[in-house]
Parts: C-alpha cells; sequence; structure tokens
DNA sequence: GTTTAGGCAATTTTT
DNA sequence: TTGCCTAAAC
C-alpha cells in the first residue's frame, strides 16, 4: 500500500477522501480530478478498515469502471481490490438479479434483451394488435415504454396516469399503454429483461421482498456513484433504498456536464441531493487540471448562457494555451479533409503521435468524411459507437442460438434461428406456431416442441422436430462438457461454420472471422479459471448476459493502439485528448433539430457543447461546413449558435480549409429579375455571413438553415431525368429556381450541376435522387 | 418456401 | 446515401 497517497491531492480533493461516513457530494468541474478522488477515496476506505466486500461502486460505462478497478490496484497493490463491486448500474444489478430474479418468476439465465431485441418484441405486438407500424413506429413506442420503465412506472399506472393518456391521445396512439401491457407480460413469458428492466425489476425486487433488500443494504455499507448527474429515477430510488441504512453515500457529479435527459437523467438528483439527506458534506472541486486557461476561459463562457447550476468557478494554473481555432469549410467533405490535413500537419510539426488526436461529432452520422479523409492520407483511426461486435448479424444469429440452449423461453431468439440456416419452416408456419403459443398460453418452445398436437403437414413437423431434437441436444452436452465445445458443437451441426467458410466474398470471409472471434472469447471466458475471491460465474449463462452490456467502446486495446479516436461528443465524456476537433458546429446539426424545441433541449445541447471543449487538454479546433450532404441532397446550414457565445478574443479565425477562403456570401438572383422568383421570397431572417460570426453578441432566433425559404410552385411534379439537358431551367423543391450548366457522371447516374441563385450557385445533383421540375 | 428487385422513408445522443 | 419492407419471380 502505497502510503502517501493523501499528499498527491490538493486541500479540496483531500477533504472529499477524507470523509468516510455519511452523504457525500462532490461537486466536480471537468477536469478536476474526479476520478483520482473517486479512486483514493475508495482506497482510503478500506485503508481504514472497510471491507471491500461492503463496498459499491457504480459508474456508467464498463470502460469507467475497469479504469477505476485499475487504479485502486495500483494504489493498494495485491488483490483486495477484486473484492470491490464496482460496475456499472446494469451489469451490477444484472449480476445481483441472477441470484434474485427466481424470485420474481424468472428464470436465473434470464436472457437480457439488447435495444434491437426490445424493438422487435414491440413490432411483433404492434402487429399482433393490428396496428399499424407506420403510425405506431416502434422506435417511438419503445422510447415511451422505456421512459415509463425508467421513471418506475408499471403498465398499469402508465394506462391510468391521466397526462400520460391524454399526451397519447393528442398524438393519435392510445394504445401505446396496452402495447407496454403486452410487452412487459411478453418479455416475462420469455424469461426475458430489457435494459431497463435490469434497474426496474431490480427496484421492484428491493420493494417486494424486504428481506432482499435488507441483506443488500448490510453487504453495501458504502455507496459510491460516478456521473450522478446522468442517473434517472430509477437510479435515484434504488440508491435511496440501498443507501437508506447507513447513508454512507457518495455521489460525483457535475450539473454542467449532464447530457442524458434523453435516457431519463434527471439533473434534479444531483440538485437535489442536499435536501435528501441530512448533515450532506458538500466538496466543489474547481481547480481543473486538464485544459489552457484559453480552453477553460472559452468552456466558461458558453456555460454561462445556461440557467439554473451549481455555483462554482473552474479555474486553472495551466498555460495560457493557444487561441481557439474556428474553421469554416465550404462542404462536410471539405471539413474531412481540413481536419486530416491538420492532423498530418499537427504531427509534423508538434511531433503528436495518432493517439494525441480525437474528432469530436454530434451524430454517429457525420463520421464518414472524416474517415474517408484519414484513409486517404494514411492515418490510422478507431470509430467508436459503430455496431459493437456483439451486434453484428452473424454474431446474433449465433449467440441467439446459445442464448435459446440457456434459456428456452426465449422466443426472439428462437424466431432468429428455427430457419436459419434455413430447413424449410417459413413465414407462415412461424405465423401458425406464435398464434398457437399466444390462444394456448404456451412459450413458443413448448409449442414447438409439442408440435406434433397441432396438424402441421408432415414436411414441416418433420422439420421441427429436427430442430427440436437438435436444440435438446445441445442442452444435454451441455451438461457433460463445457460452453465452448457445445458453441463448437453448434456451428458444426447447423452448418453455420461451414456456409460462412465457404463463402469467399470479402464480406464472407469477414463474417467467418467474426464468428471464429466469437468461439475465441467464449472459449477464453469460460476457460480462464476463476482467480481467489473473483466474483464473476464462468457459465455460459454468465457469458450471454455480459455480452449484451458490452459496447463497443469495451472492445479491442485502445490504450496501446496509437489511432485518431473518431466519436461522439456523448462517447467522449470522461476522456481527455491533447488535441480535440469539434467538428460540425452547424444549427440544425448542433444545436440538433430534434433538440430546439424547449429551452432545456437548448440547454443540454449547450452542456453538450462544454462536454466538447472540455475534452482538449491543449488545443482545440471547431469546425463547421457550409454545407453538407444529408440523405443525397445538398443542404446549407447556418454556423452554430454556440459559436457566437465563444468570446471573440479567444477565436483564431485565420485557419482556413484548404482552398475554402473564397465561398463568400452569396449574391441574390431574385432582386433584379423576378422572371424565375415566383414564390416571393424574403431573405432569411437573422442569415449571417462568415465575417459577420460572433459580432452579435445577442442574435434573434434564427431559422434552421439557410436553405431558401422557397416555396415549391403549386402543383410542382419532377419531370423525368432522362430529358434533363444543359442550359434547361429547371425548378427543385427547396432550392428554387435554377439553370442546368453542366452534365456529368455515369449515364445511368447523371449528376447535373444545377446553378440556383437563390440557394448560394451551384449545386451538384444526382438526378436520380433530386426531384427537378423542368421549366417551360 | 426462398430469393431478389424495386420502392420508400429516414434526420440524435446509449447502458 | 442506407436499410427495411413488400411484391413478384423462381
Amino acid at each position: 500500500m502505497n502510503a502517501n497517497y493523501l499528499d498527491e491531492l490538493n486541500d479540496r480533493q483531500r477533504e472529499a477522501v477524507s470523509h468516510i461516513n455519511g452523504p457525500l457530494m462532490i461537486v466536480a468541474g471537468a477536469g478536476s480530478g474526479k476520478t483520482k478522488v473517486l479512486t483514493t477515496r475508495i482506497a482510503h476506505l478500506m485503508n481504514n478498515g472497510v471491507d471491500a466486500f461492503n463496498i459499491l461502486a457504480l459508474t456508467f460505462t464498463n470502460k469507467a469502471a475497469r479504469e477505476m478497478k485499475e487504479r485502486i490496484e495500483r494504489i493498494l497493490g495485491g488483490h483486495e481490490a477484486r473484492n470491490l463491486y464496482i460496475g456499472t448500474f446494469h451489469s451490477v444489478f444484472a449480476r445481483l438479479l441472477r441470484t434474485d430474479a427466481p424470485k420474481m418468476g424468472y428464470p436465473n439465465d434470464f436472457t437480457i434483451y439488447d435495444a434491437d431485441d426490445a424493438k422487435s418484441v414491440v413490432k411483433t405486438i404492434i402487429n399482433e394488435l393490428n396496428l399499424d407500424d407506420k403510425h405506431y413506429k416502434p422506435n417511438l413506442v419503445y422510447n415511451r415504454i422505456s421512459a415509463a420503465k425508467n421513471s418506475l412506472m408499471s403498465p398499469q399506472e402508465y394506462q391510468h396516469d391521466y397526462y400520460i393518456q391524454q399526451e397519447d391521445q393528442r398524438s393519435g396512439r392510445p394504445m401505446i399503454g396496452k402495447i407496454y401491457d403486452m410487452y412487459a407480460k411478453r418479455c416475462f413469458k420469455n424469461g426475458a429483461m430489457d435494459f431497463d428492466d435490469l434497474l426496474y425489476k431490480f427496484y421492484v425486487l428491493l420493494k417486494s421482498f424486504p428481506e432482499v433488500l435488507s441483506k443488500y443494504q448490510h453487504k453495501f455499507r458504502y455507496i459510491m456513484i460516478d456521473e450522478y448527474q446522468d442517473t434517472n429515477p430509477a437510479q435515484y430510488e434504488i440508491i435511496k433504498l440501498l443507501g437508506a441504512v447507513h447513508e454512507n453515500i457518495a455521489v460525483v457529479g457535475d450539473d454542467a456536464q449532464s447530457i442524458y435527459s434523453f435516457r431519463g437523467a434527471t439533473i434534479q438528483n444531483i440538485l437535489q441531493f442536499e435536501k435528501d439527506y441530512d448533515d450532506v458534506k458538500v466538496v466543489k472541486l474547481e481547480q481543473n487540471y486538464r485544459c489552457t486557461k484559453s480552453i477553460l476561459d472559452v468552456a466558461n463562457q458558453v456555460i454561462k448562457n445556461n440557467k439554473g447550476q451549481i455555483e462554482k468557478s473552474l479555474w486553472t494554473d495551466n498555460d495560457q494555451g493557444e487561441k481557439i481555432r474556428l474553421v469554416r469549410t465550404s462542404t462536410d467533405n471539405e471539413e474531412g479533409k481540413f481536419v486530416a490535413d491538420t492532423i498530418a500537419e499537427q504531427k509534423l510539426r508538434n511531433h503528436y503521435s495518432n493517439r494525441e488526436f480525437a474528432i469530436l461529432y454530434r451524430t454517429n452520422a457525420q463520421s464518414r468524411a472524416f474517415e474517408e479523409s484519414l484513409r486517404r492520407m494514411n492515418i490510422p483511426y478507431r470509430i467508436y459507437g459503430g455496431l459493437s461486435f456483439y451486434q453484428r448479424k452473424e454474431i446474433k444469429d449465433f449467440v441467439a442460438y446459445l442464448r435459446v440452449i440457456i434459456n428456452p423461453r426465449d422466443e426472439e431468439a428462437l424466431k432468429r434461428i428455427i430457419n436459419y440456416p434455413a430447413r424449410g419452416i417459413g413465414k407462415t408456419t412461424i405465423d401458425k406456431l406464435t398464434l398457437l403459443s399466444n390462444t394456448h398460453d404456451l412459450t413458443f418452445w413448448e409449442v414447438l416442441s409439442s408440435a406434433g398436437n397441432f396438424g402441421f403437414r408432415s414436411g414441416t413437423l418433420e422439420a421441427i422436430d429436427g430442430f427440436v431434437t437438435m436444440i435438446k441436444s445441445f442442452q444435454s452436452q451441455l451438461e457433460k462438457s463445457n460452453a465452448y465445445d457445445v458453441a463448437v458443437q453448434v456451428g458444426k451441426s447447423t452448418n453455420i461454420v461451414k456456409e460462412l467458410f465457404n463463402d469467399k466474398t470479402t464480406e464472407g470471409l469477414a463474417r467467418y472471422e467474426n464468428v471464429q472471434e466469437l468461439l475465441n472469447s467464449i472459449k477464453e471466458f469460460t476457460e480462464t479459471p476463476t482467480e481467489d475471491g473473483e466474483l464473476l460465474e464462468k457459465t455460459l449463462g454468465a457469458y450471454l448476459q455480459q455480452i449484451t452490456l458490452l459496447t463497443d467502446a469495451d472492445q479491442g486495446n485502445d490504450e496501446d493502439s496509437d489511432v485518431v479516436k473518431l466519436m461522439t461528443i456523448h462517447a467522449a465524456k470522461g476522456l481527455e485528448f491533447p488535441v480535440v476537433f469539434s467538428v460540425g458546429l452547424e444549427e440544425t446539426l448542433f444545436p440538433n433539430s430534434m433538440a430546439i424545441n424547449s429551452r432545456e433541449e437548448l440547454e443540454e445541447e449547450r452542456r453538450l457543447f462544454y462536454v466538447a471543449i472540455t475534452r482538449a487538454k491543449s488545443k482545440l479546433w471547431i469546425t463547421y461546413a457550409n454545407s453538407r450532404y444529408r440523405f443525397g441532397n445538398l443542404v446549407q446550414n447556418e454556423s452554430s449558435r454556440f459559436i457566437d457565445e465563444i468570446p471573440p478574443q479567444h477565436l483564431d479565425r485565420s485557419y482556413a480549409g484548404g482552398g475554402v477562403r473564397n465561398m463568400g456570401s452569396t449574391p441574390s438572383w431574385g432582386g433584379g429579375n423576378g422572371l424565375f422568383d415566383r414564390s416571393n421570397r424574403k431573405p432569411a431572417p437573422g442569415h449571417k455571413t462568415t465575417t459577420s460570426i460572433g459580432t452579435n453578441p445577442n442574435p434573434g432566433p434564427r431559422p434552421a438553415t439557410t436553405v431558401t425559404n422557397h416555396v415549391p410552385t403549386e402543383g410542382f411534379a419532377p419531370d423525368d431525368p432522362v430529358n434533363m439537358e444543359v442550359g434547361m431551367k429547371v425548378e427543385h423543391q427547396k432550392f428554387g429556381f435554377g439553370t442546368i450548366t453542366s452534365m456529368d457522371g455515369a449515364p445511368n447516374n447523371r449528376i447535373a450541376t444545377v446553378n440556383f441563385p437563390a440557394a448560394g450557385g451551384d449545386k451538384k445533383i444526382m438526378l436520380n435522387y433530386a426531384k427537378l421540375m423542368i421549366i417551360k
């Protein structure tokens, strides 16, 4: 044990670490050493006689949990840290539910449904109710259900809540409550919990079984919560229950970094903490060790535009540093090129390595332009936040077999594999089976294994029986041999592995390799001997539960690979990088048009920007593009209002992207000749050119985009593109009237360059996609 | 029952 | 642009 750990802290940090008993709230500004305080405090508790088995630490990501564990081990030395309960809310509760879920009628090897599984169940139910899934969009319905669970609302409460029913009535979806009810019942029937259930059902468990609650209250005498500002009501209530006896609850958070309200998080949890408990010790960590003065200043100025925060002022002893570079490019591709060029240049000039750069964007879809340009420049990179390995189709298919073996009630998994690989059990049969399952109150598996009673055609029956027999043989094999051998057997008996092996396309090869990797991971998981004190089980059931909770960020060896990192700002929370590119600072994108309908939403977007800024240690670029492709057509956006909130003296605009600077303001065509101007446009209010950015400290309301306010002519109907030629006058729904100036591209994919005076000049229009009407 | 072609809509963040 | 769904062909 390193006894000097307290010396490495500043006064405030030490104050937080030394507080052992009673509620504690640590308000930790960005870069103020939050993780250090948390980990040191845990070590300190143990050093003061608290048993590791009595400590629970909850985080939001597996990565954060892993990091904490490692750092504590480093402070303590030895293996004692293994006995700590450190993990995400979801993974810790899943583990506890493996023991106690049977009390509520679930199998202990219950399946965990990821978002895709859950949506698929929702969709099934919508169809069973004969509702139109164009109107009852599964995504939307699932989000409502999710929100209900995160507020600890049962289907019955949902259906009887006046306000919610009003809302659903108004949106024309009065059946959501019914869907929720059926969804909950179906999941239960399937022996499955979705992500939200891991919280919700754990709460129900604690509420319904006082002896279980008491067990955990006495086990977890010290509780620590990371990122407390992102907790939702379910998490909040659980913590309250668990901590009620000892009240040794320490929460760490920063209200300025609350960015998960869409997942039900309420900033109120942290704002109210002092009122929830008596004698709360509050410690504010206000010294930032991460950023330069310039960067921190900018962050502080930006966040000032939000109301209702915990009073604090973040400061730093670090150097002033350089100004923040603001760069505008003409298109999203240019933005990508600029960033890649700049990374190359910075590497040469300042001897940075790849791993010191991060590109942070608002939406995953933005990654593409950066990928392409980085690849062109031969700069290695990694994108975080794509599909997790376990969400790939070939992996989910294979895993579905394992799921069925472990939990045959799992209807989602069964339907996935019952005809994969094809064995002659088609849609008609599956529909019939489903109906039987619903009407006879049998699980899908029970129907399958008694299919002989239901009058199927002999060929069909044979196929079903063959499938059932195969699954049963896997199950009995699992009793005798280990999980890996069974998995290999699954690959063989089903022919899946051979089939993938024979597919010699690039994708086929990748799929084959992925399945091999899956098998390896099972081997590694189940055959690595359990070390002393290690709490994890090594069964196939435990493996399946664990992988569902893994995200893309949890794979691979990020620390040791020297790559540029690309991720959303959400994914970057808690991380830091020497050089950060915060890209796509445009109205509509960031703040996102989906999130500007209320002050609360806008403030959350601003906090997101705050998070982006404060990821940077020494250099920060902010970029935006004049126009970018969205669903095949070019749209123009104004610069983000957040740019206007940055004090001009901190900005350096001289850093122009490659040859982009002469895209000045656009001349208006409509002014002098009204020939094509049938729509009587007004100039967009608040429209600004680049040169005026930041000069208006208090910008008025602005339109979402600067795509001209073109109103299509009455009776607008696109013409067949084959008839279009250079010189023609055309009308576009958004860009207004223009002239085709040139034509290129393949004959079956012609690209017209059209000059739209009212929409900023030349646009490349792919005739196969865009809708143009010829003006005679 | 299986495969493929073509039409159509999508527009945020994630454990 | 993609990915999903339906309809028609095999």
